[in-house]
DNA sequence: ATAATAAGATAGTAATGCTATCAAAGTCTA
DNA sequence: TAGACTTTGATAGCATTACTATCTTATTAT
């Protein structure tokens, strides 16, 4: 069953909300398909046209160029972990417990059939693994910073800062922490799948379970 | 002064070394430069066919592609990083002393003066930072792996590894820990610069001593 | 002196990354 | 119900990119 969930994301990212409309609907489907198949560098907007019997044209009506097209379904991305972490902690008092969710919700999220019907989370969250960091190693970062093109990242490490000094306030390196458990678990991810010899995690990792073993290990061990 | 390092690099990675011909040294020293004022995705071989009064045909006659030149240039830091390493903990009794050292190198060797002609490794510190991630995020990585283009690099995590094991016999992510460590100084740096939400570190970290700092506490408490 | 090697010069080609213009279809409004 | 407005499609074009091929020239090695 699908649900429709539509995230408030950066307008500067785009000419015209796509989650707004079928035909932007159908570019964010089938540009995370084919990302994932071709990879970034060999995406264009002309094959994904032809993919969706479009035009260039049309696509170019909804993204500046394919480079914003990718911060904004990593931006959807970090909405969608956001919200998950919210709904998912809001029951739960012990912080430690709070900041066990927020573990498993950036290593493991995609692997639960949370679905949208215009998204396929697991297919996103391989690209967030394998394409995510271009999105902001950039020439133009600062200006794209500036412009708040960041934001949505920048609001789920400020949540995950957030609970990491709900469990220990005294911790000097919260938003570094969070930053990098965030890049960690798709690094790790990356490294298992791709090149072992840079992980201990194995390559078969069911539901990325020892991935979040791993990180629950390492921030119980630097915040108690 | 100028010392004449050349490293023992996958020659997978190009047609013919570029370290061993004056015409081959300029073009790493040029590319190095060039990367880092466009950037990698504006760099072309053209543009740097200009800047050194050259063609294209001549640069692709030492490398396949711009690609396999920034896979040339990280494994050649990652060679230079290791060197390093080895040198400086050459003479230290201590595994503790030794992981300093470790941590101060990955962190933050391109500020001291250790020069060779050919790469200012300053900026190719900066390159590593900002560009580093997309050698290997890319649709042929297992294809590259396999070919051991990433042989570089994956010593130098395994050398890192080596010096947690020796610190710790018993932690049992040692190679994690150690890729997560070098990808974490990287990701770090190039954060407080650009997007200082996502970092304690201060935009003014002078010779990285407190990002070395953050290190430090990060491995004492997890090893200890 | 001859041969091999390395670099420069020039040309060409398919694909990329756009921009511009116009037409067609659907929808909303007076 | 006509007209206006919005959205997408169709076509064209253009500078740049990412190469490959071929030929010449200069240097070096035997």
């Amino acid at each position: 069953m699908a649900i429709d969930l539509k995230f408030s994301i950066s307008n500067g990212l785009f000419h015209k909300d796509p989650q707004t409309t079928e035909f932007g609907q159908k570019v964010l489907k089938h540009s995370v398909l084919l990302i994932d198949e071709l990879g970034f560098e060999s995406f264009t907007f002309k094959k994904l046209a032809k993919e969706i019997s479009s035009t260039e044209t049309s696509i170019y009506r909804y993204f500046e160029n394919k480079h914003m097209l990718l911060i904004f379904l990593c931006s959807w991305y970090a909405e969608w972990v956001t919200y998950l972490i919210q709904i998912n902690t809001l029951n739960l008092k012990d912080p430690k417990k709070r900041l066990k969710v927020v573990l498993h919700n950036i290593a493991a999220a995609s692997t639960e059939n949370v679905l949208t019907a215009y998204i396929n989370e697991n297919v996103l969250h391989k690209i967030i693994v394998k394409e995510g960091a271009k999105a902001y190693h950039t020439i133009a970062v600062d200006k794209e910073n500036k412009k708040g093109l960041f934001i949505s990242h920048k609001n789920l490490i400020s949540l995950i800062s957030d609970h990491i000094g709900q469990v220990n306030k005294e911790f000097p390196y919260k938003k570094s922490l969070a930053s990098s458990l965030y890049e960690m678990a798709n690094n790790q991810i990356y490294f298992s799948e791709h090149i072992p010899g840079l992980s201990d995690i194995g390559k078969k990792d069911k539901n990325h379970k020892s991935l979040e073993k791993m990180l629950n290990f390492y921030t119980e061990r630097l915040l108690n």
